[in-house]
DNA sequence: GCGGATTGAAGTGTTGACATTTGAACGGTC
DNA sequence: GACCGTTCAAATGTCAACACTTCAATCCGC
């Protein structure tokens, strides 16, 4: 039930374990735990704003409830749960405006990631890249899973902690977003254009070049999405 | 119950609880235990790479394990203690050239929020910034604390999430290193020809002036200690 | 004397049980 | 009929106890 990449993620080699049926006492109940409820948060089994019911997800997750406990304030860390002191915990509710906002960070991180990757990623980082990039072309649009385009860039930046917060942290959320919220969910179709000068500026090792054209491209995407928001929020023309 | 927003979000007068010296089963011991773990980390009480040992800790503390693995939960979660399956948390320890690394982070967050801040912060607010900016002058060096300057163009973003990021999650890191790591605890001191520079483009409500600024500043502070580093580790010029 | 198996204590992971709190249905009063 | 206090089941916060693992000192065989 945990390996539920669903369509998007790509290619993934089936990362996820073999896992015997019936285990006992494996030790670490709590990752199993959290990955369970993360997947279910990011694909949007349970919503914002649902609250996550201690005994019933124990006997749901066939664990206890003190590891569940454990992954709980782990995602209360991660802020994709908030805990108020004694009536538990619900999945944080964004609204338009505080995601629109996470583009902001996306920018500057993602630019960041290119200018740095420009550097230190290998030239067989970047072949893959461009085949990528050929690939969307031919396909007429982009992936977007754990093998984006953007993705491999931000891992070609040697930096793990920028990693973990854009390629795990908030790829997290994105997921979630996309799942509850239709605005969000066109919007990357027509990247390619940008991602070619992307990759052209890493094929030239030029740092400062990729980092702007991530942000523009980032951008982009954010100006894309207010409009789509936008739109729906005023769809009154239609009639007139 | 929905304004029940504790933390983040909002100017919430007189945060800081009277708190009884003698409580009796309060309830959400996590958060003290949490704290105490924290300011021991981050003040260097706690050195990194340290164990943190369980039942030790539950007795010094005075709470049962089961609070207290919720709290280093947290704290791994946070990435301020690393957990090997069967083996316990220890304080995660980070190599000069990772801390270096996040001077990088650093820039990209923090040139975002002053972009955003030169457009959001209040009139007043970029009073009171030049007001401390005159303090460091006339003082003759930088505070370096939670009413910083820097601190304060990332308040003046309005943004929650960057808030976290940079003056929680990322001040609690360099809180610690400085405690840890004598190569970084110089550098600072004459930063407030770069602030004058940083709040001029505030006071301008220029934002790409203002990100440009923070970004060379802190480039700045990275190659400071890059070269504090360098001379540290190669201290055998003196003799020759 | 030294290398490797053994044993034991300490620590980690998990569980079930108990006190306290919430919030929601229920009934009473104006 | 609306508002307020009471009551009670469910959920939360905490704790002590129970398996299992690790690690280190010990002991045995060579």
């Amino acid at each position: 039930m945990d390996s539920g990449d669903r369509g998007d993620s790509g290619p993934s080699a089936r990362a996820a374990a073999p896992e015997p049926l019936v285990r006992r006492r494996m030790g670490r109940e709590v990752e199993r735990v959290l990955e369970a409820i993360v997947d279910g948060i990011s694909s949007g089994a349970i919503r914002p704003g649902a609250k996550l019911n201690g005994p019933e997800l124990s006997r749901r997750l066939g664990v206890s409830r003190g590891p569940l406990r454990e992954a709980i304030r782990r995602l209360e860390e991660r802020q994709l749960v908030q805990c108020t002191p004694n009536a538990g915990a619900r999945v944080v509710l964004h609204s338009a405006e505080e995601v629109i906002q996470f583009f902001y960070v996306r920018e500057a991180l993602e630019g960041m990631a290119a200018r740095l990757a420009a550097r230190t990623m290998t030239d067989g980082e970047i072949a893959d890249l461009r085949e990528i990039y050929e690939g969307e072309v031919a396909r007429g649009r982009t992936l977007g899973g754990r093998n984006d385009f953007h993705m491999r860039i931000v891992r070609g930046a040697y930096h793990p902690r920028l990693s973990r917060m854009l390629n795990e942290d908030f790829y997290t959320l994105y997921r979630m977003w996309r799942a509850n919220f239709e605005w969000l969910r066109n919007g990357g179709e027509r990247s390619w254009n940008d991602h070619r000068r992307i990759l052209e500026a890493i094929e030239q090792r030029d740092g400062e070049l990729a980092e702007l054209m991530v942000r523009r491209h980032i951008t982009r995407l954010r100006e894309q999405a207010e409009e789509n928001l936008r739109r729906m929020r005023e769809p009154r023309l239609v009639g007139t």
